[in-house]
DNA sequence: CGAGAACCGTCAGTTTGATGTCAGACTGAT
DNA sequence: ATCAGTCTGACATCAAACTGACGGTTCTCG
């Protein structure tokens, strides 16, 4: 089985690189984001194992880079953010698995296990929420059946609300996860998007605390 | 350490005890939710295993009411459900971590090492009072398990009292709180809106001492 | 390269509901 | 019994939110 490690962290990546090597399976090692499209498109892997935080940015986009063009290869985060947001945004841009820093070395060799004895080709990770179908890998929505397209913020508001369901989240909280920092919006952005949101998926899907904020809704 | 299993597969169950009992820990095994809600209740476990398909019910309800009543014992899933949609809700449901069937008892073993270990911090902040389980967070408050909504200003006013428990507040520091400098109030807002705050919260989370002011009732 | 479509931020007119105000009932201290 | 302090239902108001429309920009495809 051939394994991309992604991981700058030069103590822990000959750690894992020598662990996987005396589990009998075979390693390229890279520790840059440019090193890793660089390796994905000269070799085929059966598993990738990504730090989310690099030299030269974060894992996560790489990772929804990977799935936005079709590659399926399974992946195991690795992070040092011990955040069950961030372990939600992993698997929403499609990881397969995370692990948390500091972690075992026979974990890892466990895991990896698991992932290729799991990974026969299960065909789509599917949210249900009340109507809604979402499969978030796919970026494809089914309401009552029938597909429903998203826009880059549509889907981007979205899963600020999946990603924490029943709690309520301001408008400025909201504008920060659109516009990353700069940016700065001086119009009713959100409301706009909200509602278009709204309109496509259902009246009911977020609800409104006036004053307050946005929730997603019961389902 | 105590673990509490939660499995209605006795060839499997009965691994998972003895894989346990090997690694020195304590274990105690049901294979019902109502047993499971039993057990919780009559003793102190430091982490759960739980099966999501029991004959009684799915166990991301019990997960719920667990977190919904403020119970923060580590919890990791054991599911058959290879789907991501399970695992998002079971992580959203506070899940610390899921195991997909079949596992390898090792790697039961180095998770559960994983979650003891990491386990330090709490997920959720959420306050009991009373009747009342509050979520500042999230902005949400359940009375007695039913959510309950409350608007801008009722929040603000809800936070003075909470911030500040068994003071007396004057309605005097109460409008201050509420209407920053500009304090243009000629009536008896403060009045109503602790009135309203019964309504909702029940009568007796705010105590009026007359002719001072209020206070946040004893629970 | 050009035409058309899609996307997004902005705005304006409308809708909605949270909030301040008031009046009358109620309470408790003296 | 009196009366100031408090409670609460009702209501009008106005800011917050909704949404249709518009135009600028980017993307797509021939």
């Amino acid at each position: 089985m051939r394994i991309l490690l992604i991981e700058d962290d030069t103590v822990l990546g000959a750690a894992v690189r020598d662990q996987i090597a005396a589990d009998g399976q075979s390693v390229d090692w890279v520790n840059r984001l440019d090193a890793a499209g660089d390796a994905v498109r000269g070799a085929a892997y059966d598993l990738i194992l990504l730090d989310l935080m690099l030299p030269d940015g974060r894992g996560i986009g790489f990772l929804k880079t990977r799935r936005a063009q079709g590659d399926v290869t399974p992946v195991i985060i690795l992070t040092a953010l011990d955040q069950v947001s961030d372990r939600i945004e992993g698997l929403n841009a499609g990881a397969d698995d995370y692990l948390v820093k500091p972690f075992d070395l026979a974990e890892l060799s466990a895991r990896i296990g698991s992932v290729a004895r799991r990974y026969n080709g299960n065909p789509n990770p599917i949210i249900e929420h009340g109507p809604l179908e979402i499969d978030l890998a796919a970026r494809s929505i089914r309401r009552d059946g029938k597909s429903v397209s998203l826009t880059a913020r549509e889907w981007a508001l979205f899963e600020a609300f999946l990603s924490r369901p029943g709690q309520l989240l301001s408008k400025a909280q909201l504008e920060e996860k659109l516009y990353a920092f700069d940016a700065e919006v001086e119009s009713n952005t959100i409301e706009v998007h909200v509602s278009r949101l709204r309109k496509k998926l259902g009246s009911s899907v977020i609800e409104t605390e006036r004053g307050l904020g946005y929730r997603l809704g019961k389902a």
